[in-house]
DNA sequence: TCACTTCCGTTGTAAATGCAACATACTCTT
DNA sequence: AAGAGTATGTTGCATTTACAACGGAAGTGA
């Protein structure tokens, strides 16, 4: 176990943790390292799960089977990635999703029962867990919830501005950076790239917005 | 305060507590309560918030203002609902939207620190409250998720088989009742309502669904 | 410099969608 | 049973979008 701490006190759920906190939390929440041959399941649909499972090595794909039986790939899950957290704090949901290995992996196992408090164990070690775990949570809400606000936008153009503003509004700026290629930004706006790349065409010709490459700028209009 | 804890109880924050239990945990979260105007600001914009504000009376919503000031209305919160949760968990964001009182409003304000554990309180029941809190935060990032999956299809066909997929999964069989009328389920797949009962003609007639009223049947094809 | 690749913009076309308007069916009240 | 009001289905049309295909620009490595 020793060493993984490296890898596994990166994670945001560790977050503040010096090695030596990081090792005695992993212990509390009772870790356990198993490997995965490439191809098996690490959690299967309707499984009720109660571990979060934390990428040591290897991969591990998200996939989700419709009534049809096809299936399409939710999430891609690398070393230092964390998974199963939202269905391991929903107590009554039963997986919605198979969750596979796609290379030989090595997955950390943690419990995140409340049982941990009642046993004597470091609480402020403990809460900070419980914190982190809350963060986790609430920033997967929060991402969530703006992607949605974007992409519930009817038009193509109405989501870029959608997003484009959002942008503006953090930066405290009319013009910013973008972490996003075109193509990423088609993605995540649900939409067609070059139909995108038209529309930001458009867009720029109706003096809307200004761009170069992945730094754009909004024009004063309304 | 003690007039309001049926309403207090009732909230997702407080399941599971009796009303002596409730009282209590209130007491140990802080909870005031505060009254708010007509149209004044209940969090605004920019803020960084550390509490969690319940409806006890009145009503509240939660507005976006973009880059140009343009204002759309995210959500209605109503008595007993809760609001602010996710941004009250994340430490270094501040809110990017404002919640403004629609009507003459009492609002329980419940600060979510994680003080509570340090100064002697009763463990078991701030066990609870934070247990519930999780629950709350994993339910929203798993609702938003399932929303996600069916909105991200490119086509109304494949929403809405996206949807119905879902349905027949959770009822473990192919037919199945919905609890959306068909505005209701246009605005949530974020397709036009009689574009939507087209699609649905269609799919009748090629023979993948079966339809009457809000009883829906999968049939078997790929 | 020359191939090679990746990223981005443009074009044309077919198809899907939004929208408005209307028709029909259902619900509720009186 | 009549009538009002709401929910759902249908149609035609204008617009938007996806898709495929291509060309140019920029970056990379030999």
């Amino acid at each position: 176990m020793d060493e993984y701490i490296g890898i596994i006190q990166k994670t945001p759920l560790f977050k503040t943790m010096s090695a030596e906190e990081t090792k005695k939390a992993v212990e509390y929440l009772n870790g356990r390292v198993l490997d995965y041959k490439k191809g098996t399941y690490i959690f299967q649909r309707n499984e009720k799960i109660k571990n979060i499972g934390l990428v040591i090595k290897g991969e591990a794909r998200v996939e989700r089977e419709d009534y049809y039986g096809n299936r399409s790939i939710i999430a891609s899950i690398g070393q230092g990635d964390i998974f199963g957290e939202v269905y391991a704090c929903l107590e009554n949901t039963s997986l919605g999703v198979n969750v596979i290995a796609v290379k030989d992996s090595k997955i950390l196992m943690l419990n995140m029962n409340k049982a941990g408090l009642e046993k004597g164990f470091n609480q402020e070690l403990y809460a900070r867990i419980i914190q982190n775990l809350i963060s986790i949570l609430a920033f997967k809400a929060y991402s969530l919830n703006r992607k949605i606000e974007h992409i519930t936008k009817r038009s193509t153009r109405e989501k870029l501005l959608s997003f484009f503003s959002e942008q503006a509004v953090i930066s405290q700026s009319s013009s910013f950076d973008i972490n996003f290629n075109r193509q990423e930004l088609a993605d995540y706006l649900c939409v067609d790239r070059s139909a995108m790349s038209l529309e930001l065409s458009k867009m720029s010709k109706d003096g809307i917005i200004a761009y170069n490459k992945n730094h754009f700028e909004l024009l004063k209009h309304s």
